[in-house]
DNA sequence: TAAACATATCGAATAAAATCAATATGAGGT
DNA sequence: ACCTCATATTGATTTTATTCGATATGTTTA
């Protein structure tokens, strides 16, 4: 029983939450300074900086520090990881050996 | 504001947590009945039912009554979209009107 | 119809996550 | 050096999720 389990976990916990995903959207249209998120996004600057902290090490959103500001963007190797970790949970080999039930 | 975010996070609720990850990669060698399951997934019955309807809920997972048994799959359908999901809240489009900072 | 079984639901306990106010850190500007 | 600003961290509170025991529902078998 491998369990890697827990850690694949923590990569979908970026998506698993509403503001999370508000931010995300934000950062589609390109790199953003946390400033300008906590404009749009409707919570407190602590709250702000404890999700961006979840979707930083989920390896889907990169920070980069400059100064007084933390820029903020979607990784593209964080994401294509993810999509990948998506898609190896989610394919079925239907093999021979199958057993459906307890009584079959 | 569009906000399906919150019908989204559940989509994703499917994948952030340990124990339904286990289950997951359970159903991916094919349809399993709950009893097969709850052998292999260390959690009570009442708990992995409460799993099983997060599951279902997200699209990602279908149930099939037969008898006393619920059998329990991978659905094709919902994890594309779930899939599909992922690819959209992840694409970057750069485009020229943006605004990195607040003072930029 | 009664007993046995598989699964779902309920209610309560515990654990984890989200949130905020207050404060710390650390960089720039004066 | 001091003040200001942007972000992070801490500690406490509230909310939400997970879990379990008990029980309900609905199906098969005797």
């Amino acid at each position: 029983m491998p369990n890697n389990h827990k850690e694949n976990a923590k990569i979908f916990k970026a998506f698993c939450d509403e503001t999370r995903l508000m931010v995300l959207s934000l950062l589609q249209s390109g790199e953003k300074c946390a400033c300008v998120l906590l404009e749009q996004v409707n919570v407190g600057q602590p709250t702000l900086s404890h999700h961006m902290r979840i979707l930083v090490d989920s390896g889907v959103v990169s920070a980069r520090k400059q100064g007084k500001w933390t820029h903020y963007s979607i990784s593209k190797s964080g994401s294509a990881k993810a999509k990948e970790l998506l898609d190896l949970l989610t394919t079925v080999n239907e093999s021979e050996n199958e057993i459906g039930c307890c009584n079959e």
